[in-house]
DNA sequence: TTAAGTGCAAATTATTTGCAGTAAG
DNA sequence: CTTACTGCAAATAATTTGCACTTAA
């Protein structure tokens, strides 16, 4: 029943971005939206959900998978530490945590409408080009 | 004469992080700060610096040093792309631009005080942190 | 049937680390 | 003196790539 959800979700969010459902595909994102929410993930946490399913998917393929969501527009990348990349389900533009120490990461003000971080008085995009998305990201240690 | 205050910035600089005026110390605090301006390197392009100015340091004690004047405060580490740190002698928090495709790093809005990015209603850090610092990054594509 | 996707292992790339010398305070 | 720094080579770690199958359309 969750699971017949889940295949639905997944298989339409596949669907707006274009994206061909194969067998692998179908399990990352039913991982991913399956149930709706949004979520941060890196490549390492998304093979140990795999894992957890009981399924399997090579590690490459979850490597390439991220990045075809990606360029489908279906996920959003943020790099935030050299070493790793995480990937969020919620494309829009929003501000991030995260925490320096555990590598955490977390979406910022969300927390209701009084701490909808603003970026004002963006500067003109350079001539020649145009902005494709604005990070923002505040890193937190700990006191 | 140059030479002489790329030596003498480059001194008081290091001075000013506590850190220890070594010999290829001195010489990447010329190549950033020498000539008083500000600059955004990567450990590639610094190494390149190092090259063409004919002296030489080991590409491994360049990565260490750039990690240690950040840890001293001397340079802001600035993670756009996961491949590659960038090192801003500017240490303030600023905006910058990245261009996806060549991989280029530019401060953002300086030219001038009616374009100076503004990020208001900044939620709270959650208990048990404060804010490092808050990074916004806008990513630009060619049109 | 055919272009795209997958699995696996090997390759890549930026960065880090271990360790034997060197040098700063 | 003695603790921190440097150079070099080898080690890491995340990600990418090459290539021989599969599979979706």
């Amino acid at each position: 029943m969750t699971q017949m959800q889940d295949r639905r979700r997944a298989e339409a969010w596949l669907q707006s971005g274009g994206v061909r459902p194969t067998r692998p595909r179908m399990l990352l994102a039913a991982l991913l939206v399956g149930d709706g929410r949004h979520r941060h993930v890196t490549a390492e946490s998304l093979v140990d959900a795999v894992k957890d399913s009981g399924e399997k998917v090579a590690v490459a393929t979850v490597y390439n998978t991220l990045k075809a969501f990606s360029d489908a527009g279906l996920l959003r990348e943020i790099t935030v530490n050299g070493t790793r990349s995480y990937f969020d389900t919620d494309t829009s533009n929003h501000a991030h945590f995260y925490w320096e120490d555990t590598g955490e990461l977390a979406d910022a003000g969300n927390d209701g409408a009084e701490h909808q971080i603003a970026v004002s008085n963006l500067p003109p995009a350079p001539s020649g080009t145009e902005i494709s998305k604005v990070d923002v990201v505040i890193r937190l240690r700990r006191t």
